[in-house]
RNA sequence: GGCCCCUUCGUCUAGUCAGGUCCAGGACAUCGGAUUUUCAGUCCGAGAACAGGGGUUCGAAUCCCCUAGGGGUCACCA
C-alpha cells in the first residue's frame, strides 16, 4: 500500500513594494496552480499569501495595495493571508517578531547558532582576503574560540554582535528539486549566514525557513536565483528539528531579447530594448489620454501596465503560463482552468525563458476575441470614460461590432474616438493622398450625387452601399479602391479604421452626405 | 575569483530520463502569395536550430568525458 497523496501548501511572499513585477508574478502563478491543480487533482492544495514587510513599509496600505489588486485582477485568490487570514497567522512577518525570537532563542541554546562579536569591517577583511587568494570564503569564527570569561566581559561591555547560524562543516547537503533533479552543496564551503541583526531583528534566510515551517508549507517554489539560498535554508529547517519542504526552482524570466533576468532596476534601459519598445510607445499614445503618467509602476514591468492599457487577464496568464512550461509539443492556448488541469512541476523547463511582447500580444488577440461583446462594451467604455468621452452605449456596441479582430486591445477604442465626435479632422497627408488628387473629387461627386444622395434611411446598410460602390466602380471602369480611400478619408478624417461601409453606416446617411460636400468643398480649395 | 545552474530555429518550446519512427515537430515573429485593392483579419507557402570536440554504439539531439559560452549568487537586502 503506497501512502496516501500528501496534501500540498504552497506559498508566496511578496514584499509590500507598490507594485507588482511580471516576473515575480509568474512565479505566484506556478504556485497558485501547484496548489489549484492538487485540490482539483489531488489531495488537496492550499495557496498562501504571506507579506514580507520586515522593512516595515510606511504605509501598508499604499505598497500593498497594488500587489493584491494584480491577484485580483487575473483572478488568482489566496487561501491564506491577508485580508483572509487562516489558521497559521499571523501572515505579516513584521507581526510574527515573537515567534523567530524563539527560534532564535532555541538554537542559540542549543549551540546551533553563536553570537559573532567580529566588526563588520573584520568580516569584510576577512572576505576580500579570501577572495584575492582564489579560495572560498567562510566564516573565521574567532567568536567561537572566545574563553567564557572573555564573551562574558564583551556582553557586558555591551559590544554589539550578530547571530549567526553556525554551519556544520565537511557534510554534503543536497535537494531534489522537482526542476532540476538532484543538486548537492559541501557545507565546508558555506559561510555562516548572519540570522539576526545587531537589533535583534531577523533575516530573510531565517524567516522564511521559520515561517514555511511554521505554516506547513510542502513545496517551494522560487525563481531560481534563490538556489544559492537552498542549502542554508536547508540545515536551519533541520537544526530548527523540521523537515525541509520540497523545493522547485523554476527559472527566471529575463528581459525580451537578453538572457539577463528581468529587472525592475532597468528599466530605464528597457525603453530602447527593440523588442519592448513598441508597449512603450503604446503607452506613450493611451496613457496620457486616460491621465496616467508613465511611470515605473504601469511599465511592461509591472502587471498594472496591462491592466491599464486593456489587456485581457486571460492573455497575461495565459502567456505567463507558457513561459517555462509546456504541455506538449502544440497546445497554445490556455485559459486559467486549462493550467489548473494541466499544470504539473515536471513539464517546468530549466533554462531561463524571455518574456515575448509580440508572443502575449498574439495571446491577447485570441482572448479578446473570446471576449464577449457585453464585457468587450464594458472594457472600452471605461477607456472612453477615462479619456472623458461621452458615448452611447448602443452606439459603442455596434462600433465594436464593426472593429471586429481590429479591436486588440480596450484602449484601441481610443484610436477611432472620432466616431464620438461632431466635427472631424482630417489626416492632411491621407487628404492629400486619397481624396484631393487628380480626378478623385469629380469621381466621389458623381458616385454621391449618382448613388448615395437617393438611398433611402433605411437602404444605408453595409451590405447595400458595398453594392452600389462596386457597380458603379465598374460602370466607370475604375477601382473600387478609389472611392473606398475617399469616403473613408472624408467622412471619418482618419486614413485606416473599420470597413469604409461600416464607417458610412455607423457615421449615418445625413452626416456622411454633408461630411463628403464639405471634403469636397475642401478639397477644391486646396 | 569560489560555489551553483543553464545551452534545440531570432523568440517560447516538443523531443533527452526508457538511443532508431527526428536529414528535428509546433507556436510567435519575419518574408512571399491569395482573398482581384484601405487598415486589420483569414488562408496558403518559405526561410530558420540540436554550442564545439572526443568517445560508446550497427545507429546519438538523446548515454559518457572534455572544452567553450551564457547566467545566478557570494550583504547585518529580499
Amino acid at each position: 500500500m503506497s501512502a496516501p497523496a500528501p496534501t500540498v501548501r504552497t506559498r508566496f511572499a511578496p514584499s509590500p513594494t507598490g507594485s507588482m513585477h511580471i516576473g515575480g508574478m509568474r512565479t505566484a502563478l506556478f504556485n497558485w496552480l501547484h496548489a489549484r491543480h492538487h485540490r482539483e487533482h489531488g489531495a488537496g492544495g492550499t495557496f498562501v499569501l504571506r507579506v514580507d514587510d520586515t522593512d516595515r513599509a510606511r504605509n501598508l496600505d499604499e505598497a500593498l495595495g497594488p500587489i493584491l489588486d494584480a491577484f485580483r485582477w487575473l483572478g488568482l485568490d489566496w487561501d491564506e493571508g491577508p485580508e483572509v487570514g487562516g489558521p497559521h497567522g499571523p501572515y505579516f512577518q513584521s507581526e510574527r517578531t515573537e515567534i523567530y525570537a524563539t527560534a532564535l532563542d532555541k538554537l542559540l541554546a542549543a549551540g546551533l547558532a553563536y553570537k559573532d562579536f567580529d566588526s563588520r569591517e573584520r568580516v569584510a577583511a576577512d572576505r576580500d582576503a579570501a577572495q584575492k587568494a582564489g579560495t572560498p570564503y567562510v566564516t573565521v569564527r574567532r567568536s567561537l574560540e572566545l574563553s567564557d570569561t572573555e564573551r562574558e566581559r564583551l556582553e557586558a561591555d555591551g559590544t554589539p554582535f550578530v547571530v549567526r547560524f553556525l554551519v556544520p562543516r565537511g557534510e554534503t547537503v543536497a535537494i531534489d528539486d522537482a526542476v532540476r533533479d538532484r543538486v548537492e552543496w559541501d557545507t565546508s564551503l558555506l559561510p555562516d549566514p548572519v540570522i539576526a541583526r545587531q537589533d535583534g531583528s531577523v533575516l530573510y534566510n531565517f524567516a522564511t525557513t521559520v515561517d514555511d515551517a511554521a505554516m506547513a508549507i510542502t513545496d517551494v517554489i522560487r525563481a531560481e536565483e534563490h538556489l544559492s539560498n537552498t542549502p542554508v535554508q536547508v540545515l536551519l529547517a533541520r537544526a530548527l528539528g523540521h523537515e525541509p519542504p520540497r523545493y522547485a526552482h523554476i527559472p527566471f524570466v529575463t528581459a525580451p531579447g537578453t538572457t539577463k533576468k528581468l529587472s525592475k532596476r532597468d528599466i530605464g534601459k528597457y525603453r530602447n530594448n527593440p523588442v519592448f519598445k513598441k508597449m512603450f510607445e503604446r503607452a506613450d499614445e493611451i496613457f496620457p489620454q486616460i491621465g496616467l503618467d508613465v511611470t515605473d509602476a504601469v511599465s511592461p514591468v509591472m502587471v498594472a501596465y496591462y491592466e491599464s492599457i486593456g489587456y485581457r487577464p486571460a492573455a497575461v496568464i495565459n502567456a505567463l503560463g507558457r513561459l517555462g512550461w509546456s504541455l506538449d509539443d502544440k497546445t497554445e492556448i490556455f485559459s486559467l482552468g486549462d493550467l489548473v488541469r494541466d499544470f504539473t512541476l515536471d513539464r517546468v523547463v530549466k533554462n531561463p525563458a524571455g518574456l515575448d511582447p509580440d508572443k502575449l500580444f498574439n495571446f491577447q488577440s485570441h482572448w479578446m476575441n473570446e471576449t464577449p461583446r457585453d464585457e468587450k462594451v464594458s472594457l472600452c467604455g471605461a477607456f472612453l470614460e477615462k479619456a472623458k468621452i461621452a458615448f452611447d452605449a448602443d452606439f459603442l456596441g455596434r462600433l465594436i461590432d464593426a472593429m471586429g479582430d481590429r479591436l486588440k486591445l480596450a484602449a484601441d477604442i481610443l484610436d477611432v474616438a472620432y466616431f464620438f465626435a461632431d466635427e472631424i479632422e482630417y489626416d492632411p497627408k491621407a487628404f492629400k493622398k486619397r481624396v484631393a488628387k487628380a480626378g478623385v473629387p469629380e469621381h466621389l461627386r458623381a458616385f454621391t450625387d449618382e448613388r448615395l444622395a437617393s438611398l433611402a434611411d433605411a437602404d444605408w446598410t453595409p451590405a447595400r452601399l458595398e453594392a452600389e460602390l462596386t457597380s458603379f466602380s465598374e460602370a466607370a471602369e475604375k477601382s473600387p479602391g478609389l472611392l473606398i480611400h475617399a469616403l473613408r478619408v472624408a467622412t471619418t478624417g482618419a486614413a485606416v479604421g473599420p470597413g469604409v461601409y461600416d464607417c458610412l453606416d455607423l457615421v449615418g446617411r445625413e452626416k456622411s452626405l454633408a461630411r463628403v460636400d464639405a471634403a469636397l468643398a475642401n478639397a477644391a480649395d486646396a
